[in-house]
DNA sequence: TAGATCGTTTGTGTTACGTCAATCATCTAC
DNA sequence: GTAGATGATTGACGTAACACAAACGATCTA
């Protein structure tokens, strides 16, 4: 009796995954199809975007920023160098290791996907006034930085 | 020479969509060995997070919010089902629908889920505090409830 | 009653993975 | 100089999660 009258801690959880999840399929949708008139795949994107946002990287080092499989990297990357879109060069330090970089086309169309992207973007976030994206983005931005780190750790 | 003076607009695109993936897939990979103990997908997870968001849902309307075709759905569902997740049960008002439920023990399952889930969210968003993991929380929930109003529209 | 809608089954095909094995080139430590 | 480790590559195999199409029965609407 007594017992049965204590307080329940009944909090419903404020997970972020789910919705994550949801926005990121709604935004994936609606990109597709404008991606593919760029030649693009989602992947393609991710891939250039990191390339972009690091400066370069090794593909160890990418493979671990995407959450990826090496071997599996090797065949994207294996695309995106086909298209000129990235390039590999062996790295002085090291010759086992190849640095990945944007070429200047690989640049171009990143831009040209940012302006396709940023149209649908404006239509799938509608919800959100611009404060808001900029809210979102620079938290985003912040929880992603920290997976950068994540590279180093076998723990991650 | 006064044209190449004027000021270029350059600014970075503050897109989201790359970095809502990359964060997703973060998450994501540190989830899937998680719901394996479960005996779940994240498939099924966003299912059921939606229906129990929703209160519950017609199939129709379910793919929609999942951005889901709707033959893959009726697979989705049929293991939920079996798994005693989830009931159908006709609608009253149209015979040909069904309206979709979280059971009791699909409802215990989520909560199971959501424990689980929250911890790998504070390992990965570790770099965002309480009161930032609150804020994107909230934003993509209302990114994500003009997204239900979707399933309205063609265009969409 | 004809046409539309809802859900279902079945089938086909694609994409994007994970994993494994083996190999070569290169590095590091002894 | 050598053994073992590392980085990238190729090829193979398998899985999951889709998209899409066709056909069908049950049910609704005009």
């Amino acid at each position: 009796m007594l017992i049965s009258a204590l307080p329940v801690i009944d909090q419903p959880a404020r997970r972020v995954g789910a919705l994550l999840e949801h926005v990121n399929r709604q935004l994936r949708q609606h990109s597709v199809p404008a991606l593919e008139t760029l030649g693009v795949r989602p992947r393609h994107v991710l891939a250039l975007t990191v390339l972009r946002d690091t400066g370069g990287s090794s593909q160890a080092d990418l493979a671990g920023l995407l959450q990826m499989d090496r071997t599996n990297l090797v065949g994207l990357l294996n695309e995106l160098e086909t298209e000129g879109w990235v390039e590999r060069r062996r790295s002085p330090e090291d010759r086992r290791r190849h640095l990945v970089e944007l070429t200047a086309a690989g640049g171009e169309l990143l831009s040209r996907i940012d302006f396709a992207l940023a149209a649908i973007e404006d239509h799938v976030l509608s919800a959100l006034d611009a404060a808001q994206r900029e809210q979102l983005y620079e938290l985003l931005r912040q929880a992603a930085n920290l997976e950068a780190a994540c590279t180093e750790s076998p723990d991650c």
